[in-house]
RNA sequence: GGUCGAUUGGCGCAGCGGGAGCGCAGGUGCCUUACAAGCACAAGGUCGGGGGUUCAAAUCCCUCAUCGACCACCA
């Protein structure tokens, strides 16, 4: 029978018909505001989704986020605007559009540029659209009708007017420089982008002859982890405090293959005590090779081309790969036995983090960011908390990278980007970067040609706060950027801290003389079930459109901010997006059950006459209280945390419950719609509450509760004012319901214990003192309906024969069970229970003997054990009565 | 090598100086007319090891162990 309820729940069915209700009626465009925050601006900027791709769980999670923080902030009155859009993704895009003309049998070269950048903007429309898409399908409630892209007309404007200023303000310059080069992209890529793996090599020892003997030396060792560079060497380097090479500093040794003479020098670089203590010197094909070569003044030998392969002018070793050069110079090493040996070294290796080749230090003409002017200033609004971060380490890490921050490379020897709007006269030397095209040099007249290069991704991403807002157009003064900025808070995953985040931060600083934002939320990043990052080769990867078709947008978006913590990493959970959907569902039902119930309803203000009530809306008031402050310090998992168990436990299990009765058509027809006011009431505060992580399901119910409608739409209703609720907080309530439900729960535990059915009304009898036997007596209709029960309550009532007995703090109940007790295990049971307050008085009076705690500790908290001694001696003391009666 | 983080019931996690909690799984009983994607009840942990501070430590400090991330990188 259980089987034929299980319908699947058809969520998009649901979802889809109220995202375009929203779209419709306008609420995704900027709102106006209202109430107290009607002046204040509050924006975000989407971190710009690759067109490389489809929706992933970084996604899902990021975008979760600030749908979350925007449609919270639109609730509470502020100007809100969500600013959508999509990144060319440089490097990305390019590989991928290869990669699939590469399948057709066409190569990007023999169609050349125009044609190939035309396949690219095809790429980027249909991806663009597919993950536009899926932003929707989540709900996010970001402006659909004001999409931008990083390479529409009006980005690149301010991407070219950036790179001239920064030219003409000399913060831009070209240089020849060691790059991290890729062979298989062909393009030089920034160190941020170089991935290091870990790799099993090998420290290949070999032997250069000294062009002349020295004390009966031929010949010196190095070692290296690369032989193939040797052909480029133009010295040999040793430590200035090694005594083993000081005679030979000055000499030179013959460079084997080659036959070029190359010097000996010292360098502090090396270190003595690695390999043979001697270093070979690649200028030109490592980095630290380069700075001695500079050092030195040794000339760079250039031997690779742009494909890593041997150039011109070595025999044989010529138009061989990096890999095939390396076993012919090994070989040849060996048969002129000047191999001495080889050695196990594991080192790691840069790889390109797109194609995951190994990248080459290469030396070509590039050009580059000076960042010392930037970096300071990005560094003290940090530094001054202008800027925060949440959590707030994370600043720390945004500091070091700073700290460590080198000029950047931002040319790349692609296609798809930005071009670098560079123009060189050829006849008469003449350049000069321009906004505007040129054809023809001003100085002399002949033709000029722009820059082949495109620029850096991250170059343009980093204008991205503010390019998106008229900023190029219009200047600081565009009435988006005086309206809209500095944005309130961007939400992203730490890997791109550096990458993107410093960057927006210097080039924002420099070019708008603001910050982009004030807040950065480093959100954990979402590992697979495993713990592992998911990927397609681990298979543990997981499909948010999938999730939200199985188990509702809204429930991936609760389950994944359940999961949110201040950690660098979460696990993904299936169990949390299950009971989040189950969440859902609870919410859909409660809210059945409240519109189910509402023959003869008329709305009015709430109303509260019963403890029930004032309890409900007393923890109402504190959830806000919660929600709000949780909310302050982006912890998600805390705002669930809240919102769940009040809506479920508190709401559901017991208030709902307590309903009952009232609602029946025989009560009192004023207690009923008391009643139903206020469930509508808690209903309707919860759904705002909840709106923003699971705006579907609320949303849908509140378009057909008939509470108070400030809005036509949830998404533009009004968050509850904490400080509206304050008058409803009421403690004393609170402890009353407890009461209720501790006598409740022991009546439904006893029956649990001796298998009495729920339908079997018993006797039962409270023992407690008078205020709590008055409350009990005023709820008596209430405990004896959810208990089937027959209650009376009394300060000195007595235990009846053949009872069980469930005794808390102050409060004794007797459920009779006319011999169906088994006393055996009842008498077990008990004694189990006293051993367990025995201890706990014995922990209780030591603590309350030592001297040192009665000194100092805070009296309030010596008080407050007193009590508790006092209660649990009361306790025991009952619990051998009971064990004497049985 | 440097920095940061993690270690709490079977699993995943919260709590971060004064009574060990949540979700899920597992156990028992319930198709109680909002919900079996549910309800009720019960069980389960000396909070990684060791030391210290404190009247009081899962919570603060030190140390060890294990795991993880980031940065740097020795040819």
């Amino acid at each position: 029978m259980a089987e034929d309820k299980k319908i699947e729940y058809d969520f998009a069915a649901h979802e889809r018909p109220l995202f375009q209700a929203w779209k419709d009626a306008g609420y995704f465009q900027r709102s106006k505001g209202f109430g107290k925050h009607a002046g204040e601006s509050y924006t975000i900027v989407i971190p710009p989704p690759n067109v490389t791709g489809v929706l992933h769980m970084g996604h899902a999670l990021n975008d979760t986020i600030q749908d979350t923080c925007i449609r919270r902030a639109r609730m509470r009155g502020f100007q809100t605007r969500w600013i959508l859009g999509t990144d060319h993704a440089g490097i990305a895009t390019q590989t991928k559009v290869d990669k699939h003309l590469a399948e057709q049998g066409i190569n990007r070269r023999e169609i050349g540029r125009e044609a190939f950048i035309e396949a690219c903007q095809e790429w980027r429309l249909q991806y663009g659209t597919t993950i536009v898409n899926q932003i929707s399908m989540m709900g996010c409630s970001c402006d659909y009708e004001d999409e931008q892209f990083s390479m529409s007309e009006e980005f690149s404007q301010a991407v070219r007017k950036v790179f001239v200023d920064w030219y003409h303000d000399d913060l831009i310059y070209r240089g020849k420089r060691i790059v991290n080069w890729c062979p298989s992209c062909t393009t030089a890529i920034a160190d941020d982008e170089a991935e290091y793996e870990d790799e099993k090599g090998h420290l290949w020892y070999l032997r250069y002859p000294l062009t002349e003997p020295v004390d009966g030396m031929d010949y010196i060792v190095v070692a290296t982890t690369r032989p193939e560079t040797m052909l480029g060497d133009t010295g040999v380097a040793v430590s200035p405090q090694d005594e083993r090479y000081k005679h030979l500093i000055g000499k030179t040794v013959m460079l084997p293959i080659v036959n070029r003479e190359i010097p000996i020098f010292a360098d502090f670089y090396v270190d003595k005590e690695f390999g043979t203590g001697c270093v070979k010197v690649t200028p030109a094909h490592d980095p630290n090779d380069y700075a001695m070569g500079e050092r030195h003044d040794l000339p760079r030998v250039n031997i690779f081309d742009e494909t890593a392969h041997v150039v011109e002018g070595y025999g044989d070793l010529s138009g061989m790969d990096r890999d095939e050069a390396r076993e012919a110079v090994v070989a040849k090493f060996e048969e002129m036995g000047l191999l001495d040996h080889i050695e196990d070294h594991d080192h790691s290796v840069m790889h390109c983090y797109r194609c995951h080749n190994k990248l080459e230090p290469w030396l070509s003409e590039q050009w580059f960011v000076a960042v010392d002017e930037l970096k300071r200033r990005a560094a003290e609004v940090v530094e001054d908390g202008t800027i925060q971060f949440f959590p707030a380490r994370w600043s720390q890490v945004y500091l070091d990278w700073i700290a460590n921050l080198k000029d950047w490379c931002i040319s790349r020897q692609l296609w798809w980007g930005h071009r670098i709007p560079m123009f060189y006269c050829d006849e008469c030397g003449w350049q000069d970067a321009s906004l505007e095209d040129i054809d023809t040099c001003p100085a002399c007249g002949a033709k000029v040609r722009q820059d082949d290069d495109v620029l850096d991704t991250w170059f343009s991403s980093q204008l991205w706060p503010f390019a998106t807002q008229k900023w190029a157009q219009l200047g600081n003064e565009s009435p988006d950027l005086v309206k809209h900025y500095p944005t309130q808070v961007l939400s992203t995953a730490r890997d791109i801290m550096g990458l993107w985040v410093a960057r927006m931060v210097m080039s924002s600083l420099y070019c708008t003389h603001q910050i982009p934002f004030y807040h950065v939320l480093i959100h954990p990043t979402v590992m697979g079930a495993d713990g592992k990052p998911m990927s397609k080769s681990r298979g543990n990867g997981v499909d948010p459109v999938e999730l939200m078709k199985n188990y509702g947008a809204d429930g991936m978006r609760f389950g994944l901010l359940m999961q949110v913590t201040g950690a660098q990493a979460m696990r993904f959970d299936y169990q949390k997006i299950e009971s989040s959907r189950n969440f859902a569902n609870k919410i859909r039902n409660a809210a059945r059950f409240v519109m189910m119930h509402l023959d003869g309803y008329t709305p009015g203000e709430p109303k509260l006459t019963t403890p029930a009530d004032m309890c409900i809306f007393s923890r109402l008031a504190t959830l806000i209280k919660d929600v709000d402050a949780a909310f302050e310090t982006y912890d998600f998992g805390e705002i669930t945390r809240s919102l769940y168990p009040f809506f479920w436990n508190e709401f559901c299990d017991w208030y709902i419950e307590f309903s009952k009765s009232r609602l029946s058509a025989d009560n009192d027809p004023e207690d009923r719609l008391n009643c139903q006011r206020n469930l509508v009431f808690i209903l309707d505060q919860s759904i705002r509450l909840l709106h923003p992580i699971m705006p579907f399901v609320t949303e849908e119910i509140y378009q057909q509760l008939p509470c108070e409608k400030d809005s036509p739409y949830l998404i533009g209703a009004v968050w509850p004012d904490a400080e509206d609720f304050e008058k409803y907080c009421n403690t004393s309530a609170e402890r009353s319901i407890e009461l209720v439900c501790q006598v409740i729960s022991a009546i439904r535990s006893s029956r649990a214990r001796y298998g009495i059915s729920p339908k079997t009304p018993l006797d039962v009898v409270v023992k407690a003192n008078d205020a709590d036997v008055e409350l009990l007596n005023s709820e008596k209709a209430l405990v004896e309906s959810i208990g089937a029960a027959r209650l009376s309550a009394a300060a000195d009532a007595s235990k009846p024969a053949e009872s069980s007995a469930v005794l808390s703090a102050g409060v004794e109940v007797y459920v009779c069970l006319s011999g169906l007790v088994d006393f055996e295990a009842e008498r077990a049971r008990l004694s189990k229970e006293r051993a367990k307050v025995d201890a706990d008085v014995a922990k209780l009076t030591k603590k309350l003997s030592n001297k040192g705690f009665l000194a100092k500790a805070a009296p309030e908290i010596i008080e407050k054990d007193r009590g508790k001694l006092a209660d649990l001696t009361d306790r025991l003391a009952r619990i051998d009565e009971q064990l004497e009666n049985l």
